[in-house]
DNA sequence: CCCGAAATACGGTACTCACCGTACCTGAAA
DNA sequence: TTTCAGGTACGGTGAGTACCGTATTTCGGG
Protein backbone atom coordinates (compact mmCIF):
# COMPACT_ATOMS: atom_id res chain seq x y z
CA UNK A 1 0.00 0.00 0.00
CA UNK A 2 3.32 2.44 0.30
CA UNK A 3 5.12 1.18 -2.34
CA UNK A 4 5.30 2.90 -5.76
CA UNK A 5 2.89 0.92 -7.12
CA UNK A 6 0.54 -0.92 -5.43
CA UNK A 7 -0.70 -3.99 -6.98
CA UNK A 8 -2.71 -6.88 -5.78
CA UNK A 9 -0.84 -7.68 -2.96
CA UNK A 10 1.35 -6.12 -0.43
CA UNK A 11 4.77 -5.26 -2.12
CA UNK A 12 8.24 -6.31 -1.32
CA UNK A 13 9.04 -4.62 1.75
CA UNK A 14 5.74 -4.45 3.66
CA UNK A 15 6.90 -2.50 6.77
CA UNK A 16 10.54 -3.35 7.01
CA UNK A 17 9.88 -5.20 10.57
CA UNK A 18 12.11 -7.47 12.51
CA UNK A 19 13.33 -10.94 10.64
CA UNK A 20 14.87 -11.34 7.26
CA UNK A 21 13.59 -9.32 4.61
CA UNK A 22 12.48 -10.14 1.84
CA UNK A 23 14.59 -10.32 -1.31
CA UNK A 24 13.92 -6.99 -3.44
CA UNK A 25 14.11 -8.39 -6.60
CA UNK A 26 12.10 -11.60 -6.65
CA UNK A 27 8.78 -9.36 -6.69
CA UNK A 28 9.78 -8.07 -10.38
CA UNK A 29 11.51 -11.43 -11.30
CA UNK A 30 8.30 -13.73 -10.25
CA UNK A 31 6.01 -10.83 -12.16
CA UNK A 32 8.15 -10.38 -15.28
CA UNK A 33 8.42 -14.70 -15.31
CA UNK A 34 4.94 -14.90 -15.20
CA UNK A 35 4.47 -12.34 -18.12
CA UNK A 36 6.84 -13.87 -19.96
CA UNK A 37 5.16 -17.30 -19.50
CA UNK A 38 1.55 -15.80 -20.53
CA UNK A 39 3.50 -14.54 -24.11
CA UNK A 40 4.96 -17.53 -24.70
CA UNK A 41 2.24 -19.78 -23.97
CA UNK A 42 -0.73 -18.60 -22.81
CA UNK A 43 -2.30 -18.81 -19.55
CA UNK A 44 -2.19 -22.67 -19.73
CA UNK A 45 1.58 -22.34 -19.01
CA UNK A 46 1.70 -20.09 -16.87
CA UNK A 47 1.80 -22.72 -13.75
CA UNK A 48 3.13 -21.84 -10.39
CA UNK A 49 6.12 -24.57 -10.52
CA UNK A 50 7.07 -22.90 -13.80
CA UNK A 51 7.88 -19.52 -12.64
CA UNK A 52 9.21 -20.63 -9.91
CA UNK A 53 11.57 -22.92 -11.81
CA UNK A 54 12.13 -20.06 -14.47
CA UNK A 55 12.87 -17.31 -11.40
CA UNK A 56 14.93 -19.90 -9.56
CA UNK A 57 12.65 -20.01 -6.26
CA UNK A 58 10.37 -21.95 -4.42
CA UNK A 59 6.59 -21.77 -4.93
CA UNK A 60 6.18 -20.39 -0.97
CA UNK A 61 8.74 -17.41 -2.29
CA UNK A 62 5.78 -16.80 -4.89
CA UNK A 63 2.89 -17.35 -2.39
CA UNK A 64 3.99 -15.09 0.11
CA UNK A 65 3.70 -12.04 -2.49
CA UNK A 66 0.57 -13.53 -3.95
CA UNK A 67 -2.45 -15.14 -2.26
CA UNK A 68 -2.80 -17.12 -5.36
CA UNK A 69 -2.56 -17.95 -8.87
CA UNK A 70 -4.59 -15.72 -10.42
CA UNK A 71 -3.77 -12.41 -8.30
CA UNK A 72 -0.42 -13.19 -9.99
CA UNK A 73 -1.71 -13.67 -13.07
CA UNK A 74 -3.88 -10.44 -13.16
CA UNK A 75 -1.10 -8.52 -12.29
CA UNK A 76 1.45 -9.94 -14.99
CA UNK A 77 -2.29 -9.11 -17.13
CA UNK A 78 -1.36 -5.53 -16.52
CA UNK A 79 2.39 -6.25 -18.17
CA UNK A 80 0.84 -6.59 -21.20
CA UNK A 81 1.56 -3.20 -23.57
CA UNK A 82 -1.18 -1.06 -24.11
CA UNK A 83 -1.69 0.29 -27.76
CA UNK A 84 -0.52 3.83 -27.95
CA UNK A 85 -2.89 6.95 -27.43
CA UNK A 86 -3.64 8.52 -30.38
CA UNK A 87 -4.44 12.48 -30.99
CA UNK A 88 -5.03 13.20 -34.48
CA UNK A 89 -7.65 15.92 -33.46
CA UNK A 90 -10.50 14.26 -34.51
CA UNK A 91 -12.85 11.32 -32.39
CA UNK A 92 -13.26 9.73 -35.96
CA UNK A 93 -9.28 9.23 -36.37
CA UNK A 94 -8.39 8.86 -33.20
CA UNK A 95 -11.22 6.25 -32.81
CA UNK A 96 -9.80 4.16 -35.50
CA UNK A 97 -6.36 4.86 -34.85
CA UNK A 98 -6.74 3.41 -31.35
CA UNK A 99 -9.09 0.53 -31.96
CA UNK A 100 -6.76 -0.47 -34.83
CA UNK A 101 -3.81 -0.54 -32.21
CA UNK A 102 -6.05 -2.82 -29.96
CA UNK A 103 -6.31 -5.38 -32.93
CA UNK A 104 -2.80 -5.21 -33.61
CA UNK A 105 -2.21 -6.22 -29.78
CA UNK A 106 -4.72 -8.73 -30.02
CA UNK A 107 -2.58 -10.11 -33.11
CA UNK A 108 0.75 -9.90 -31.59
CA UNK A 109 0.41 -10.82 -27.99
CA UNK A 110 -1.34 -13.34 -26.08
CA UNK A 111 -3.30 -10.98 -24.28
CA UNK A 112 -6.75 -12.11 -26.13
CA UNK A 113 -5.91 -15.91 -24.17
CA UNK A 114 -4.96 -13.95 -21.04
CA UNK A 115 -8.72 -12.58 -21.12
CA UNK A 116 -10.70 -15.14 -22.00
CA UNK A 117 -8.73 -17.30 -18.81
CA UNK A 118 -9.18 -14.75 -17.00
CA UNK A 119 -12.84 -14.69 -17.60
CA UNK A 120 -12.77 -17.82 -17.12
CA UNK A 121 -11.65 -18.04 -13.81
CA UNK A 122 -14.17 -15.03 -13.07
CA UNK A 123 -17.28 -17.39 -12.88
CA UNK A 124 -15.41 -20.11 -10.75
CA UNK A 125 -14.45 -16.88 -8.25
CA UNK A 126 -16.79 -14.51 -7.56
CA UNK A 127 -14.94 -12.49 -5.55
CA UNK A 128 -12.37 -12.21 -7.92
CA UNK A 129 -14.67 -9.78 -10.25
CA UNK A 130 -13.94 -6.44 -8.86
CA UNK A 131 -10.30 -6.80 -9.50
CA UNK A 132 -11.08 -8.40 -12.47
CA UNK A 133 -12.97 -4.95 -13.02
CA UNK A 134 -10.53 -2.57 -12.47
CA UNK A 135 -7.96 -4.64 -14.63
CA UNK A 136 -9.92 -4.53 -17.26
CA UNK A 137 -11.66 -0.67 -16.99
CA UNK A 138 -7.90 -0.23 -17.03
CA UNK A 139 -7.36 -1.29 -20.15
CA UNK A 140 -9.94 1.24 -21.40
CA UNK A 141 -8.00 4.47 -20.17
CA UNK A 142 -7.12 5.03 -23.22
CA UNK A 143 -10.16 4.93 -25.01
CA UNK A 144 -12.34 6.87 -22.51
CA UNK A 145 -10.05 10.02 -22.51
CA UNK A 146 -10.09 9.47 -26.28
CA UNK A 147 -13.86 10.07 -25.97
CA UNK A 148 -13.57 13.03 -22.92
CA UNK A 149 -11.38 14.87 -25.20
CA UNK A 150 -13.99 14.75 -27.97
CA UNK A 151 -16.36 16.18 -25.43
CA UNK A 152 -13.95 18.86 -23.97
CA UNK A 153 -13.55 19.39 -28.19
CA UNK A 154 -17.86 19.69 -28.76
CA UNK A 155 -16.85 17.01 -31.22
CA UNK A 156 -19.65 14.74 -28.77
CA UNK A 157 -22.46 16.36 -26.92
CA UNK A 158 -21.73 16.75 -23.68
CA UNK A 159 -24.62 14.58 -22.50
CA UNK A 160 -22.55 11.87 -24.15
CA UNK A 161 -22.74 8.26 -21.71
CA UNK A 162 -18.95 7.46 -22.60
CA UNK A 163 -19.08 4.11 -20.89
CA UNK A 164 -21.96 3.21 -23.27
CA UNK A 165 -20.20 4.67 -26.19
CA UNK A 166 -17.36 2.24 -24.96
CA UNK A 167 -19.04 -0.81 -24.89
CA UNK A 168 -20.85 -0.03 -28.47
CA UNK A 169 -17.13 0.32 -29.91
CA UNK A 170 -15.01 -2.80 -27.61
CA UNK A 171 -18.13 -5.05 -27.14
CA UNK A 172 -18.64 -6.58 -30.59
CA UNK A 173 -14.71 -7.04 -31.04
CA UNK A 174 -14.80 -9.17 -27.76
CA UNK A 175 -17.60 -10.97 -29.07
CA UNK A 176 -15.82 -11.60 -31.89
CA UNK A 177 -12.59 -12.82 -30.24
CA UNK A 178 -14.31 -14.85 -26.98
CA UNK A 179 -17.58 -16.28 -29.08
CA UNK A 180 -18.35 -16.46 -32.32
CA UNK A 181 -14.91 -16.09 -33.84
CA UNK A 182 -16.06 -13.83 -36.77
CA UNK A 183 -13.26 -11.99 -38.54
CA UNK A 184 -12.31 -8.75 -37.40
CA UNK A 185 -11.70 -6.23 -40.18
CA UNK A 186 -10.62 -2.57 -40.94
CA UNK A 187 -14.43 -2.38 -42.69
CA UNK A 188 -15.17 -3.58 -38.98
CA UNK A 189 -13.59 -1.33 -37.05
CA UNK A 190 -14.92 1.73 -39.33
CA UNK A 191 -18.28 0.90 -38.83
CA UNK A 192 -18.07 0.44 -35.45
CA UNK A 193 -16.74 3.79 -34.84
CA UNK A 194 -19.25 5.09 -37.48
CA UNK A 195 -22.21 3.38 -35.78
CA UNK A 196 -21.25 4.27 -32.24
CA UNK A 197 -20.74 8.53 -33.21
CA UNK A 198 -23.89 8.20 -34.81
CA UNK A 199 -25.01 7.00 -31.81
CA UNK A 200 -24.08 9.34 -29.34
CA UNK A 201 -25.25 12.13 -32.00
CA UNK A 202 -22.24 13.43 -32.72
CA UNK A 203 -21.73 15.82 -35.89
CA UNK A 204 -20.82 13.99 -39.07
CA UNK A 205 -18.11 15.30 -40.51
CA UNK B 1 -24.45 -39.04 -37.77
CA UNK B 2 -27.51 -40.87 -38.56
CA UNK B 3 -29.74 -40.35 -35.17
CA UNK B 4 -32.15 -37.73 -34.85
CA UNK B 5 -29.63 -35.24 -33.35
CA UNK B 6 -26.13 -35.45 -34.15
CA UNK B 7 -24.15 -33.64 -31.01
CA UNK B 8 -20.74 -33.08 -30.70
CA UNK B 9 -19.59 -37.12 -30.76
CA UNK B 10 -21.13 -39.90 -32.41
CA UNK B 11 -24.40 -40.55 -30.81
CA UNK B 12 -26.40 -43.86 -28.80
CA UNK B 13 -26.29 -46.32 -31.56
CA UNK B 14 -23.49 -45.74 -33.85
CA UNK B 15 -23.91 -48.47 -36.54
CA UNK B 16 -25.57 -51.14 -34.75
CA UNK B 17 -22.07 -53.13 -35.12
CA UNK B 18 -21.20 -55.97 -33.51
CA UNK B 19 -20.95 -56.32 -29.96
CA UNK B 20 -23.17 -55.30 -26.57
CA UNK B 21 -25.45 -52.46 -27.93
CA UNK B 22 -24.90 -48.78 -25.87
CA UNK B 23 -27.55 -48.90 -23.59
CA UNK B 24 -30.18 -46.02 -25.21
CA UNK B 25 -30.99 -43.92 -21.97
CA UNK B 26 -27.26 -43.48 -20.72
CA UNK B 27 -26.91 -40.46 -23.27
CA UNK B 28 -29.76 -38.48 -22.12
CA UNK B 29 -29.15 -39.37 -18.17
CA UNK B 30 -25.69 -38.49 -18.67
CA UNK B 31 -26.89 -34.96 -20.46
CA UNK B 32 -29.12 -34.04 -18.18
CA UNK B 33 -26.95 -34.66 -14.90
CA UNK B 34 -24.60 -32.20 -16.69
CA UNK B 35 -26.62 -30.01 -16.99
CA UNK B 36 -28.35 -29.71 -13.63
CA UNK B 37 -24.75 -30.22 -12.26
CA UNK B 38 -24.39 -26.88 -14.19
CA UNK B 39 -27.36 -25.63 -13.12
CA UNK B 40 -26.63 -26.24 -9.71
CA UNK B 41 -23.56 -24.90 -8.74
CA UNK B 42 -22.06 -24.04 -12.41
CA UNK B 43 -19.02 -25.18 -14.49
CA UNK B 44 -16.87 -26.00 -10.91
CA UNK B 45 -19.54 -28.24 -9.98
CA UNK B 46 -19.31 -30.23 -13.19
CA UNK B 47 -16.82 -32.98 -12.94
CA UNK B 48 -17.02 -35.97 -14.45
CA UNK B 49 -16.65 -38.14 -11.44
CA UNK B 50 -20.18 -36.16 -9.86
CA UNK B 51 -21.61 -36.80 -13.43
CA UNK B 52 -20.91 -40.62 -13.25
CA UNK B 53 -21.95 -40.02 -9.43
CA UNK B 54 -24.93 -38.79 -10.68
CA UNK B 55 -26.32 -41.02 -13.25
CA UNK B 56 -24.96 -44.44 -11.64
CA UNK B 57 -22.60 -45.33 -14.03
CA UNK B 58 -18.83 -45.48 -14.40
CA UNK B 59 -16.61 -42.45 -16.02
CA UNK B 60 -15.61 -44.66 -18.39
CA UNK B 61 -19.43 -44.72 -19.91
CA UNK B 62 -18.87 -40.97 -20.43
CA UNK B 63 -16.03 -41.18 -22.04
CA UNK B 64 -17.31 -43.75 -24.36
CA UNK B 65 -19.47 -40.88 -25.50
CA UNK B 66 -17.74 -37.59 -25.00
CA UNK B 67 -14.00 -37.18 -25.42
CA UNK B 68 -13.43 -34.72 -22.98
CA UNK B 69 -15.38 -32.87 -20.26
CA UNK B 70 -15.46 -29.90 -22.17
CA UNK B 71 -17.25 -31.90 -25.38
CA UNK B 72 -19.94 -32.39 -22.39
CA UNK B 73 -20.34 -29.09 -21.46
CA UNK B 74 -20.59 -27.42 -24.86
CA UNK B 75 -23.52 -30.19 -25.08
CA UNK B 76 -25.03 -29.28 -21.68
CA UNK B 77 -24.98 -25.34 -22.78
CA UNK B 78 -27.93 -26.34 -24.86
CA UNK B 79 -29.82 -27.63 -23.15
CA UNK B 80 -29.84 -24.49 -21.16
CA UNK B 81 -33.13 -22.71 -22.37
CA UNK B 82 -33.81 -19.83 -24.81
CA UNK B 83 -35.35 -16.85 -24.61
CA UNK B 84 -38.73 -16.72 -26.04
CA UNK B 85 -38.88 -15.57 -29.91
CA UNK B 86 -40.96 -12.30 -30.20
CA UNK B 87 -42.88 -11.53 -32.63
CA UNK B 88 -44.61 -7.82 -31.82
CA UNK B 89 -44.44 -6.90 -35.65
CA UNK B 90 -41.95 -4.14 -34.83
CA UNK B 91 -37.87 -4.01 -34.58
CA UNK B 92 -37.80 -2.14 -32.22
CA UNK B 93 -40.62 -4.21 -29.52
CA UNK B 94 -39.12 -7.27 -30.52
CA UNK B 95 -35.66 -6.64 -29.74
CA UNK B 96 -36.31 -4.78 -26.35
CA UNK B 97 -38.34 -8.06 -25.29
CA UNK B 98 -35.75 -10.42 -26.47
CA UNK B 99 -32.53 -8.97 -25.05
CA UNK B 100 -35.07 -8.34 -21.88
CA UNK B 101 -35.73 -12.77 -22.03
CA UNK B 102 -31.85 -12.57 -22.52
CA UNK B 103 -31.18 -10.75 -19.79
CA UNK B 104 -33.53 -12.50 -17.64
CA UNK B 105 -31.90 -16.04 -18.60
CA UNK B 106 -28.76 -14.63 -17.27
CA UNK B 107 -30.14 -13.87 -13.92
CA UNK B 108 -31.90 -16.73 -13.78
CA UNK B 109 -29.62 -19.45 -14.78
CA UNK B 110 -25.67 -20.43 -14.74
CA UNK B 111 -25.87 -19.43 -18.60
CA UNK B 112 -23.04 -16.58 -17.75
CA UNK B 113 -20.82 -19.12 -15.52
CA UNK B 114 -21.07 -21.41 -17.85
CA UNK B 115 -20.21 -19.18 -20.49
CA UNK B 116 -17.38 -17.47 -18.92
CA UNK B 117 -15.76 -20.85 -18.03
CA UNK B 118 -16.12 -22.03 -21.71
CA UNK B 119 -14.87 -18.78 -23.28
CA UNK B 120 -11.65 -19.74 -20.41
CA UNK B 121 -11.22 -23.10 -22.09
CA UNK B 122 -11.52 -21.83 -25.31
CA UNK B 123 -8.27 -19.91 -24.99
CA UNK B 124 -6.44 -23.35 -23.80
CA UNK B 125 -8.46 -25.62 -26.54
CA UNK B 126 -8.30 -24.00 -30.04
CA UNK B 127 -9.28 -26.46 -31.63
CA UNK B 128 -12.50 -26.24 -29.36
CA UNK B 129 -12.83 -23.08 -30.85
CA UNK B 130 -15.14 -23.79 -33.61
CA UNK B 131 -17.04 -26.03 -31.32
CA UNK B 132 -17.92 -23.01 -29.53
CA UNK B 133 -18.28 -20.72 -32.23
CA UNK B 134 -21.38 -23.05 -33.47
CA UNK B 135 -22.66 -23.15 -29.76
CA UNK B 136 -22.93 -19.35 -29.19
CA UNK B 137 -23.93 -19.02 -33.14
CA UNK B 138 -26.70 -21.24 -32.15
CA UNK B 139 -27.94 -18.84 -29.54
CA UNK B 140 -28.10 -16.04 -31.00
CA UNK B 141 -30.66 -17.85 -33.83
CA UNK B 142 -33.97 -15.67 -32.26
CA UNK B 143 -32.46 -12.64 -32.23
CA UNK B 144 -30.48 -13.43 -36.20
CA UNK B 145 -34.47 -14.60 -36.96
CA UNK B 146 -35.82 -10.88 -35.18
CA UNK B 147 -33.98 -8.75 -37.86
CA UNK B 148 -34.45 -10.82 -41.24
CA UNK B 149 -38.24 -10.40 -40.17
CA UNK B 150 -37.76 -6.77 -39.75
CA UNK B 151 -35.64 -6.48 -43.05
CA UNK B 152 -38.28 -8.73 -44.99
CA UNK B 153 -41.07 -6.35 -43.39
CA UNK B 154 -38.86 -3.25 -44.80
CA UNK B 155 -38.38 -1.79 -41.24
CA UNK B 156 -34.92 -2.28 -42.07
CA UNK B 157 -33.01 -1.44 -44.84
CA UNK B 158 -32.30 -4.95 -47.03
CA UNK B 159 -27.88 -4.49 -47.25
CA UNK B 160 -28.08 -4.39 -43.31
CA UNK B 161 -25.28 -6.20 -41.70
CA UNK B 162 -26.78 -8.53 -39.82
CA UNK B 163 -23.84 -10.02 -38.15
CA UNK B 164 -22.80 -6.42 -37.16
CA UNK B 165 -26.27 -5.18 -35.89
CA UNK B 166 -26.56 -8.79 -33.50
CA UNK B 167 -22.70 -7.81 -32.10
CA UNK B 168 -23.70 -4.79 -31.52
CA UNK B 169 -26.93 -5.41 -29.60
CA UNK B 170 -25.11 -8.39 -28.27
CA UNK B 171 -21.48 -7.29 -27.67
CA UNK B 172 -22.14 -4.48 -24.85
CA UNK B 173 -23.83 -6.79 -22.82
CA UNK B 174 -21.70 -9.69 -22.91
CA UNK B 175 -18.37 -6.91 -21.87
CA UNK B 176 -20.68 -5.86 -18.94
CA UNK B 177 -21.11 -9.53 -17.80
CA UNK B 178 -17.82 -10.64 -18.28
CA UNK B 179 -15.15 -7.50 -18.33
CA UNK B 180 -16.51 -4.43 -16.41
CA UNK B 181 -19.15 -5.76 -14.60
CA UNK B 182 -20.97 -2.54 -15.32
CA UNK B 183 -25.48 -3.20 -14.47
CA UNK B 184 -27.57 -4.07 -17.29
CA UNK B 185 -30.72 -2.44 -16.97
CA UNK B 186 -33.59 -1.70 -19.04
CA UNK B 187 -32.41 1.71 -20.19
CA UNK B 188 -29.16 -0.15 -21.30
CA UNK B 189 -31.27 -2.30 -23.56
CA UNK B 190 -33.73 0.77 -24.96
CA UNK B 191 -30.23 2.59 -25.63
CA UNK B 192 -28.72 -0.59 -27.26
CA UNK B 193 -31.50 -0.86 -29.60
CA UNK B 194 -31.89 2.55 -30.73
CA UNK B 195 -28.15 2.96 -31.35
CA UNK B 196 -28.41 -0.04 -33.32
CA UNK B 197 -31.14 1.01 -35.13
CA UNK B 198 -30.05 4.24 -35.87
CA UNK B 199 -26.53 2.71 -37.31
CA UNK B 200 -28.15 0.23 -39.55
CA UNK B 201 -30.34 2.98 -40.75
CA UNK B 202 -34.09 1.88 -40.02
CA UNK B 203 -36.25 4.36 -40.30
CA UNK B 204 -37.30 6.13 -36.75
CA UNK B 205 -40.52 5.23 -35.76
C1' DC C 1 -31.60 -74.00 -35.68
C1' DC C 2 -27.89 -74.13 -32.22
C1' DC C 3 -23.29 -73.09 -30.43
C1' DG C 4 -19.02 -70.99 -29.95
C1' DA C 5 -16.02 -67.09 -31.08
C1' DA C 6 -15.29 -62.40 -31.75
C1' DA C 7 -16.55 -57.83 -30.69
C1' DT C 8 -18.13 -54.41 -27.91
C1' DA C 9 -20.41 -52.14 -23.80
C1' DC C 10 -20.78 -52.03 -18.89
C1' DG C 11 -19.51 -51.02 -13.82
C1' DG C 12 -15.73 -50.62 -11.01
C1' DT C 13 -11.32 -49.73 -9.34
C1' DA C 14 -6.98 -48.23 -9.41
C1' DC C 15 -3.85 -45.63 -11.53
C1' DT C 16 -1.00 -41.62 -13.71
C1' DC C 17 -0.45 -36.89 -14.27
C1' DA C 18 -0.61 -32.04 -13.52
C1' DC C 19 -1.16 -28.46 -10.70
C1' DC C 20 -2.68 -25.61 -6.83
C1' DG C 21 -1.89 -24.58 -2.31
C1' DT C 22 0.11 -25.72 2.50
C1' DA C 23 2.96 -27.65 6.43
C1' DC C 24 7.10 -27.80 8.12
C1' DC C 25 11.83 -27.29 8.63
C1' DT C 26 16.17 -24.63 8.04
C1' DG C 27 18.72 -20.59 8.17
C1' DA C 28 19.51 -15.53 7.69
C1' DA C 29 18.79 -10.90 9.38
C1' DA C 30 17.63 -7.85 13.20
C1' DT D 1 16.58 -14.89 20.64
C1' DT D 2 12.94 -13.60 17.83
C1' DT D 3 11.04 -12.96 13.35
C1' DC D 4 10.51 -13.99 8.95
C1' DA D 5 12.32 -15.60 4.15
C1' DG D 6 13.49 -19.67 1.60
C1' DG D 7 13.24 -24.47 0.29
C1' DT D 8 11.29 -29.21 0.31
C1' DA D 9 7.96 -32.33 0.71
C1' DC D 10 3.36 -33.27 0.95
C1' DG D 11 -1.93 -33.22 0.55
C1' DG D 12 -5.79 -32.60 -2.30
C1' DT D 13 -8.46 -32.42 -6.44
C1' DG D 14 -9.86 -33.56 -10.80
C1' DA D 15 -9.02 -35.07 -15.73
C1' DG D 16 -8.24 -38.90 -18.33
C1' DT D 17 -6.44 -43.97 -18.89
C1' DA D 18 -5.87 -48.95 -18.11
C1' DC D 19 -7.55 -52.98 -17.01
C1' DC D 20 -10.60 -56.59 -15.01
C1' DG D 21 -14.51 -59.48 -15.03
C1' DT D 22 -19.04 -59.59 -16.92
C1' DA D 23 -23.00 -58.92 -20.01
C1' DT D 24 -24.89 -58.66 -24.49
C1' DT D 25 -24.88 -58.68 -29.27
C1' DT D 26 -23.50 -60.35 -34.27
C1' DC D 27 -21.39 -63.65 -37.19
C1' DG D 28 -19.80 -68.00 -38.90
C1' DG D 29 -19.85 -72.91 -38.73
C1' DG D 30 -21.90 -76.97 -37.77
Amino acid sequence: MAATNAPTVENTTPRRGRGRPRNSESYRAILEAAAELLATGGFETLTIDAVAAKVRCSKATIYRRWTSKLRLAIDALAELPDPPLPDRGSVRADLRELLGGMIEIFNDTPAVAVMQSLIGERARNPELASLLDEAFQKRRDGLCEVLQRAIGRGELPAHTDVELTMDLLVGPLLTRLFCTGAPITADLIDALVESALVGCGAASS
